[in-house]
RNA sequence: GGUCCCGUAGCCAAGUGGCUAAGGCAAUGGACUGCAACUCCGUGAUCAGCGGUUCAAAUCCGCUCGGGACCUCCA
């Protein structure tokens, strides 16, 4: 199995740091608001890749945290007049639903940095009395040029970045990349702490995290493209200072999700929240997945229309599987591979060894569709057809899809005889009202 | 201003040095079918442009054009 490593930049061979165990960690949201579409594509693809890595018998410990401080936040209640928790609370229990939502699991740990104050200012304490991190009026800054290779991750240098434009202007700053490790504040939620009353960067709470559940350095990290920089690196920067490792094996970045030709944010410009869409999940995750989780994906309608066709395509087919062998009381019993859908499952492993290829995985299940299809209208033997039902189960495992069939009732298979029956007699009004009959149980 | 990514058929998209450039949608021809739906079979691109490296390039290098990201909170 080989990931792609954006510390190295480079395709790289997964070996787990723990023989059959995978330590993960992925930034969660900051949790002021629904999140948008764009925000569920890490979701989707770091559960997926979850999934997958379960599916190879990994015990995944999956993490992902709340940001639960934040000026946004504290704007929020401002602006609700309540409380920063129960802004916090409000979204935490939205995001969780719209993980839901999108066929993601929510079996995970999550902490928050509400509960982490000690272990960040502690980790801040430290970080100054090493000298990496400096005092200014009750703000404290991390001094971004000690560290070596700052700006490994990234692919920057030091120089090239106090040379752009943009960069913030503050006179408290030695250096005006070092970033906040506290900020003293007035308005809003407040710690305590040895600098007097504040709240903490955004930066140290994933590192603080990462050490007090795994103590040590873990297999993958994973976030947006969007954290790469300066986030990712600046906790990589203080990993090395507190622990000399630079926090994870494998970093993973997801591209991000494009709206009228630029990125969905909420800060600017055009959103779909998750909780507004209308289509199937399945659907949503197909159209998710069906490009590679580096590149860029762009949202229209129509491209998703599309795999909501999909969809609809793929689960015709596993229904009419379903029917038939129940129909045929061949859902328990021997079951018979065969080389073409042995192939299908070489394939999706295949592209799922390759840095989770989902596009080509999602190519697979389409193969296995249509051979599907095709063994049906062949007339193939059920004990071939109960292995494609199968696979077709593990696909939908791995991919977050989901789609359970229940047996028929022994009245619903009595109509079913009955609709064939009278096609067979050539009695088509009757055929007709059995036929809607199944057709609004959804069994047909 | 600096750094970086991308540009494959009408649309989405895989492939990143070597057989006839996957797959899907749309379109179109055919088959199946009591009707409808579904489904199956067939049909399309030399890879933004130009130049170079190589026995061999969509894949590597250079330039041009076009799109985007990051350098500020952002998945």
């Amino acid at each position: 199995m080989k990931i792609f490593n954006s510390y190295t930049n480079k395709l790289e061979e997964f070996k787990s740091i723990h023989k059959g165990v995978v330590n993960m960690y992925v930034c969660g949201p900051t949790v002021y608001n629904y999140i948008h579409i764009g925000n569920a594509r890490p979701v989707i693809f770091f559960d997926t890749v979850r999934r997958y890595l379960e599916h190879r018998e990994y015990k995944v410990n999956f993490v992902s945290n709340f940001t639960d401080v934040d000026d946004k936040i504290i704007t929020k209640a401002l602006e609700l007049e309540v409380t920063e928790k129960e802004v916090t609370d409000k979204f935490i229990a939205a995001f969780l639903k719209d993980v839901e939502r999108v066929n993601s699991s929510t079996d995970y740990t999550k902490p928050r940095v509400t509960n982490y104050m000690d272990h960040i200012i502690n980790y801040i304490v430290i970080l100054v009395k090493k000298g990496y991190a400096y005092v200014v009026e009750g703000d404290v800054y991390f001094r971004v040029t000690n560290v070596e290779n700052y700006g490994g991750l990234s692919n920057r240098n030091i120089d090239d970045l106090i040379s752009g434009s943009r960069v913030e202007v503050n006179d408290k700053k030695e250096n005006p990349l070092d970033f906040t490790l506290w900020k003293k504040t007035d308005v809003g939620i407040k710690f305590d702490s040895p600098w007097g009353k504040g709240r903490p960067g955004w930066h140290t709470e994933c590192v603080a995290m990462i050490d007090d559940i795994f103590g040590e350095k873990i297999d993958i990290h994973g976030g947006g493209s969007g954290l790469m920089f300066p986030h990712h690196e600046n906790e990589i920067a203080q990993s090395m200072v507190l622990n000399n490792h630079t926090l994870a094996k494998y970093w993973m970045h997801n591209g991000l999700l494009n709206i009228g030709g630029s990125k969905m944010s909420k800060s600017e410009g055009e959103v779909v929240l998750v909780k507004d869409l209308t289509v199937d999940a399945n659907a949503f995750r197909l159209f998710t997945l069906s490009t590679h989780y580096r590149s860029p994906i762009t949202y229209t309608d129509e491209a998703l229309d599309v795999y909501v066709k999909e969809w609809e395509k793929i689960s015709r087919i596993y229904s009419a599987l379903f029917l038939k062998l129940d129909l045929e009381d061949s859902l328990v019993g021997n079951s018979k591979i065969n080389p073409d859908l042995l192939a299908t499952y070489k394939e999706l492993l295949t592209a799922m060894d390759n840095d989770f290829n989902t596009a080509n995985a999602i190519t697979a299940l389409q193969n296995l569709t249509k051979i599907s299809n095709q063994m049906i209208r062949n007339k193939t033997e059920n004990s071939v057809l109960l292995s494609a039902l199968k696979l077709f189960e593990n696909f939908f495992e791995i991919l977050g899809l989901k789609l359970k069939k229940q047996p028929l009732s022994i009245d619903d298979k009595n109509t079913y005889k009955l609709w064939l029956k009278a096609r067979t007699d050539k009695d088509f009004a009757k055929a007709d009202i059995y036929r809607d009959t199944l057709q609004e149980k959804g069994i047909i």
